[in-house]
DNA sequence: GTGATGAGTCAGCAC
DNA sequence: GTGCTGACTCATCAC
């Protein structure tokens, strides 16, 4: 249990002293007995017991364990969204390219049958516009 | 500090006696003095130093903070992964969107030129063949 | 204060 | 054993 004060962060300094092992009410003495002495002389100023400490750290803990919860959950949720939103371009995309090929056909169609027009009007020795002579 | 051994997992059970507040090589005797006695017995049947048993579990937390940090960046970059292919075939579709645009366009000049040629047989009164009257 | 998130930790899985 | 990942915890930030 790091005693020193300085090293607590806020929760931390509040919490600490429900660390895994209290030990005791004033202990590990020898050590940092007077940051020890000060934790608990706070909590005493704030007028906690040791109990509701407990229940207000449980509190905290569980509220932190949803909201944890929740940003995992939200990180899968957007990446099924990703995924999701992929796979729908990618049809999308497929479709495109059939309209696609079905069109090139298309244009094909109608450029042979320009043609065949063309050489049927050659065939027959007639002359066309200088604007029909040549497809684009 | 749980001292039920019951409680603890595998690394736990190995790790206990150095959770943050060891307090001294045996205390809290008066709560579960039994089990603070018997995994003080556990480590010295193994050999192990408390020293060597801190080293142990720095080394192991080292390790897993390691592995921590690529999952999360493995994390990241699948997801960077999926936004670039998605922006990449949002591209794409664009860019056939335009070409489908353009062959749509040249389809419907052709077309024109073909009901030019047409009309134009029409006012020379020029009998077309079947296939070349009507446009597929 | 409430909620979200990066990082560290632990347990448990797969290989 | 090594590495990965879900869940929990903590510190920190934004609102």
């Amino acid at each position: 249990m790091p005693h020193d004060l300085k090293e607590l962060g806020v929760r931390k300094a509040i919490m600490a002293p429900l660390s895994p092992t209290p030990c005791a009410e004033i202990s590990d003495d020898e050590l940092v007995s007077i940051s020890v002495r000060d934790l608990n002389r706070q909590l005493k100023m704030r007028g906690l017991t040791r109990d509701q400490i407990v229940r207000m750290k449980q509190s905290v803990d569980s509220q932190d364990r949803g909201y944890a919860a929740s940003c995992r959950i939200k990180r899968i949720e957007q990446k099924d969204e990703l995924e999701t939103e992929k796979s729908q371009e990618w049809h999308d995309m497929e479709a495109m390219q059939e309209e696609n090929t079905r069109i090139r056909d298309e244009i094909e169609a109608l450029r042979s049958k320009y043609d065949a027009l063309k050489r049927f009007a050659m065939m027959k020795s007639i002359p066309l516009p200088a604007e029909l002579e040549m497809l684009p």
